[in-house]
DNA sequence: TCCGTTTCTGAAATCGGTTTCATCATAGCA
DNA sequence: TGCTATGATGAAACCGATTTCAGAAACGGA
């Protein structure tokens, strides 16, 4: 009765609600899930919710799905494709309704496997390649043209990009559009003085010293908020200034960027708005059986200039290590 | 027979699993569920999961709780009690458990209701007073302590506090050891430059603007990330120089803190760790029904000077506003 | 061989809902 | 009054495990 399935008179069922209200009886829901296959929550895997952009989406799917009456179960993948694994086959004996992953690039055939148990799933941030399945992305080829265009257009021959070894789809792409703007200005080497570092902080370090004095680049673009930390701590430590010793430009906007002396030129992403949408995608999988292959959202990164990258357009001359 | 109750001989049991591997059965913990009563899931309510302090507490939780095999629903209650409320209702009808909560200060009856009705609870980061429950917190007062007489010692005599008005237990411990400290350096008005903000950006600045120019103070405090973060702000935007015009400590230390230049002394808490024990007090109450009125752990913050409180003692004279 | 103990097996109750189905009461209408 | 459509009511099956219990089988020792 209580699901709507019969018909019932409104008197009669308001009586009932009045004496259920009454007697504050709460269903087990345990039990009903037992029977109706849905649990009324979702799964959140994301790389690590200390970083500020997992954080801002997680906020926004989380927002939605408890407006929709879901729980998020959070899931810390820490970029391995195990715990990736093992997370995901205990969504699957949880029976949750849906799955929001940022996918690591190891659990192929367990999204498959999932998806073909009828488990909703939307992919973000990155894309399992091979994987048919919703996304909700950010066109990140996009924002690493429109950061090197910045600095191409201030001046800057050289731009060092900082980024991972390990190949993730994000930061692969940032690192094309990085290039495609260099090419179109007519400097195929513009972007060519790119450092692939490790999680390593030491690393990181050693790999960053080289690139300046190797390929003498004139400006840096780090390609995610952790990386730009990194490199904030290695000018730091080297006493180099921004931008008189080097132009800084951050994919991934933090509040704090705008609050720093100098204030750090950004490629914003709307982590939030991702993270609301992905958890629309599900509902909508859930609700109506939306097919996901129509799910592919991608959203446009925004260029936030700042004091460390001026647009007055200037001779830069690389900064001589002492 | 798979919960070990029944007696069995080594050489059938592992007939069976071997078996139940063969043909990959997968229990349902639903039905597993409904009749045991425990979920094998745990509840987590914070302020905010983007504030790092969360961050860091989350997954310090989370490690812990997937390590022992429970999945953790995160809420935030975004210091709203009714929304809190709602989530524990929500969580209470999801038979989770165990609930690790930073509590907002309005819901001390539903939470008396939860532990009456056996749910483990355990507090973190602040108290509700009285409700007797198990709780994770930071001595807040010895932290506020040791950085006003950190900035006393360095001749400071004029400290602003910049905390909110809504009297979380956290932040007024943190005023009152502030207060401790100026005290017992024979300045009992040193620490009376106390500002109280609301969430508000433009009123934390009109607070802060009215707090220097009435009050004087060469140095400032602010009480939690949130609120270092607005007075940055307020610094960049006002053209003051740290720590020239203005001594700078920070209750809360975040990675980037070390990295800004100046660089910012904070209080540093333990959040990881704070997590980490929420969770295993909430397995200790559930293996072995722990006492939770013993369970009450202060962990002890400790002070980072950095650069934007200098040591060395000079006489610090107010910065005159333009 | 017989008895007692231990192990195994199968059936049945239980958890607390959802869902179906048959039966019954009520009401509207010719 | 009789017939039909609609709503109410109660019983029962089901979801998939846990748990109990009775009875069968295996096993050891006397």
């Amino acid at each position: 009765m209580l699901t709507g399935i019969v018909p019932v008179t409104p008197k009669k069922r308001e009586a009932v609600l009045q004496a259920i209200k009454a007697a504050d009886y709460r269903p087990n829901l345990l039990a009903r899930s037992l029977k109706t296959k849905t649990t009324l929550s979702f799964g959140l895997l994301i790389n690590d919710i200390l970083n500020p952009f997992y954080g801002a989406l997680t906020r926004g799917a989380e927002d939605v799905a408890s407006e929709a009456g879901y729980a998020l179960i959070l899931c810390n993948t820490n970029e391995d494709a195990h715990r990736e694994q093992q997370y995901l086959a205990m969504l699957r004996d949880k029976s949750v309704d849906g799955i929001i992953l940022a996918p690591t690039g190891g659990s192929r055939e367990a999204m498959q496997a999932l998806i073909q148990s009828g488990t909703a799933l939307v992919q973000v941030d990155r894309t399992q390649p091979g994987c048919l399945a919703a996304s909700v992305t950010v066109d990140n080829a996009l924002g690493g043209y429109l950061a090197a265009r910045h600095l191409l257009e201030a001046g800057h021959e050289r731009i060092g990009f900082v980024t991972y070894a390990t190949g993730q789809s994000s930061v692969v792409q940032r690192e094309e559009g990085c290039r495609r703007a260099a090419a179109e200005a007519g400097l195929p080497d513009g972007c060519a003085a790119v450092c692939r570092v490790s999680f390593d902080l030491a690393d990181t370090n050693a790999q960053v010293t080289a690139l300046l004095e190797t390929q003498r680049p004139t400006a840096l673009i780090a390609a995610n908020n952790r990386l730009a930390l990194a490199v904030l701590g290695f000018l730091k430590t080297r006493g180099l200034r921004v931008p008189d010793d080097l132009a800084f430009v951050v994919f991934d906007d933090l509040e704090i960027f705008a609050l720093l002396t100098p204030s750090l030129s950004a490629v914003s992403q709307p982590a939030y708005a991702m993270g609301r949408r992905a958890a629309e995608f599900l509902l909508a999988q859930i609700a109506s059986g939306t097919d996901p292959s129509e799910q592919a959202e991608v959203f446009v990164p925004t260029l936030i200039v700042r004091e460390s990258s001026p647009v007055r357009r200037k001779s830069w001359h690389w900064w001589r290590p002492g």
